[in-house]
DNA sequence: ATAGACATACCATCCGGTCGGTCGCCGCGC
DNA sequence: GCGCGGCGACCGACCGGATGGTATGTCTAT
């Protein structure tokens, strides 16, 4: 079954309950990961997608198009999780480790789209990753606003910046994708919960009476 | 300045010194890391080097096989480096601390190399991605294995597993190629003071009486 | 009949890899 | 000490194939 081409693959059949836009989107989700982004042609892509070409760039300008895309499906699903978590109520400790479990676990349950976006980012033209490191930049400092906040309380110490924080614990849960196989020992709550816990126990002051994490809900 | 053949790269022009073997792979890190493996031709590549053709498919049987040759300059440096910090003397805590800081700041100073690890691997050929892979692991084993140590002492808490730990520290470690710039605010030594402090600090039981990490060097 | 939603055939280009050939150097016989 | 042969290092024109993108046609719903 060699498979260059796109004559009809057997893997997973394309829905044609979607729509076209969608069955391109979740086909090229599918395919950019498994593949990466270059390997994968056109051709391919819409065999896979159970269209044509012409479909394809009847609703896409560009390969490139169809990347971005994925890319804008992942970054708003994100924000939007973020700013419930961080707007909700309760003491900054409590939000944070909602937040960090949170984005594990939804990582998990799109490791396709998480893996091409840190994979597949320097194939974007020059302005869409300037907009993608943009948006992403922002989702950071939301993140960091709690750290902050908790530390004002002296809930968090601070003799450790809390962009390093941040940015170590984002590159760890980018690196799910490279690791984390479903059907694994562990959930992805069971490793969000992991995660952020030792997120926590990592910011806690040294002299913190409580310094375990709130129990988790996995 | 569109450059897509060869015709001579203003930057960073060719070292004649090295021999060509080295200046292919010089040029390759960092074509690669620039551009990414896939969008760097052959032809732009070997210009770059300041060789022809001819020249590299006499050295490399192919554009796969120089990939690969980067793979392994950096495994074996990574695991030389590591096995020399876990064979030391001294407490598992001090150890790790000292490992866990080295691979910050060798990282940072082979960003090319890094980047390309985790961006290219799925352009390898399939049987040396298992070979990367498998050398890989053992790395996070050798690094699993202090931690295990320390925890058998009580040094480390037991309620995290050791390689969920481990594999979250790899993957911040894995992602300061994606925003660590030189010349920023912090160097690779800090960086891995403050990340090395964040692990241990994760890993640190409750009821320690030394919660603080050994003093950075940095 | 008009417009959008697709289909199909086709193209210009580029890319990895090859292969016959050149050049300089080194040992060797005389 | 000098011609000679051979050999490894390197050159660069060339090939077959695949790729992203386009141009034009067709079908259907209004």
């Amino acid at each position: 079954m060699q498979n260059t081409d796109g004559s009809e693959r057997s893997a997973t059949a394309p829905d044609r309950s979607l729509a076209v836009p969608d069955r391109l989107l979740s086909a090229a989700s599918r395919l950019f990961a498994e593949q990466g982004f270059e390997r994968t042609s056109v051709q391919e892509l819409v065999s896979a997608a159970g269209v044509t070409k012409g479909a394809m760039y009847h609703y896409f300008t560009s390969k490139d198009d169809l990347l971005y895309a994925i890319y804008q499906r992942v970054l708003a699903m994100q924000m939007e999780r973020l700013n419930r978590f961080a707007a909700a109520e309760g003491p900054a400790r409590e939000r944070l480790y909602a937040a960090a479990a949170d984005v594990v676990h939804t990582t998990v349950d799109n490791l396709d789209d998480t893996r091409i976006f840190f994979r597949s980012l320097h194939m974007l033209s020059e302005d869409r990753q300037i907009a993608v490191r943009k948006e992403r930049r922002q989702y950071h400092e939301r993140f960091r606003a709690i750290v902050e906040e908790g530390r004002r309380h002296g809930a968090f110490r601070a003799d450790v910046p809390a962009d390093v924080a941040v940015t170590q614990y984002f590159g760890a849960v980018h690196h799910l994708s490279t690791w984390y196989r479903a059907g694994g020992e562990l959930t992805g709550a069971q490793v969000g919960a992991y995660f952020a816990d030792l997120l926590l126990a990592g910011l806690t002051p040294e002299d913190s009476g409580s310094a375990r994490p709130p129990e988790s809900t996995a």
